[in-house]
DNA sequence: TATTGTTATACTCTATAACTATA
DNA sequence: TATAGTTATAGAGTATAACAATA
């Protein structure tokens, strides 16, 4: 979702300040796009938005989901999981592996490179999350983190 | 931003389930999607979007925004508020009034009928968000938006 | 019958650049 | 020279429905 605009700081504090500040739905959502924009520009280096990235992320871990499976927990169509996935085979970061269990479903793994790769990006995106967490403590951070799973995740 | 998918309980915690939990980008990408679809969803019966409703909001405070302020706090583009303004115009809920003091701007102002509409919609949306703020106590959900306001709002 | 990955399609949103009228 | 609103446009993201292969 979203992402820049023509933001300056004086702008966005001038006639229009308090409302809406206690609205938790907006909050997150004009949290959400300071963190995407930020997480895109640490990333684009690297030929990786947010959401390419994030399926790398899944996936260094060696948990190999399913195309399914990544949808699911991304919260992205499975068909939007098709051309990521293929974008990212494209680019050599990621393979498609057959499930031996299921021979309809691809088992999304990454190579090397794709390994090598997230490392670095991994590092880049951790440092721009700091910067957009810069007014936080490491004991609000973790606060935060938490209360946000909450929402993130309702059935847990 | 986000949006919904073919989400459901089972699959997000099957085989995927500890990674990036501590990346608050990406727990801040997830949460906002589930709030913005349960959002989208409370207001669309009053022939609003998230995002309209959002203007409404900012506006029946009486602040009696730019659009340029208006796009800023919202973080849209200025392009983007136009065809919003446009839409809730169209519907009769705002008027653009000329703003005496820069012959350039229009200050937008909710009509009666925009009221009436949000002040329902107002409670649609909020109903929305306490079911989507369903795990956190008063305390917490205030504690949210306390931490979220510092990365929603860098310079503040 | 239901599900996985895929394709196609329409729609919305986002980003950029221009243009006009004012400042 | 810069800014507010507007328009146009290209690109990215989203949502839906269909299909073949497999369960």
């Amino acid at each position: 979702m979203g992402a820049d605009a023509g933001s300056d700081a004086a702008a966005e504090t001038a006639a229009v300040t308090a409302p809406l500040s206690a609205d938790v739905a907006f909050l997150l959502a004009r949290a959400n796009a300071v963190s995407l924009a930020a997480g895109n520009a640490a990333v684009t280096p690297f030929g990786l938005k947010v959401r390419s990235y994030s399926v790398l992320a899944l996936i260094v871990t060696g948990s190999r989901p399913s195309q399914r499976e990544l949808a699911a927990y991304l919260r992205l169509d499975p068909s939007r999981v098709v051309s990521l996935v293929d974008e990212l085979e494209r680019a050599g970061l990621v393979r498609r592996d057959p499930d031996p269990a299921d021979r309809r479903a691809n088992v999304v793994v990454p190579t090397d490179q794709g390994r090598a790769v997230y490392a670095q990006a991994e590092a880049a995106a951790h440092a721009a999350e700091r910067a957009v967490l810069a007014r936080l403590t490491d004991a609000q951070r973790a606060q935060l983190a938490e209360l946000l799973s909450a929402v993130a995740f309702p059935t847990a």
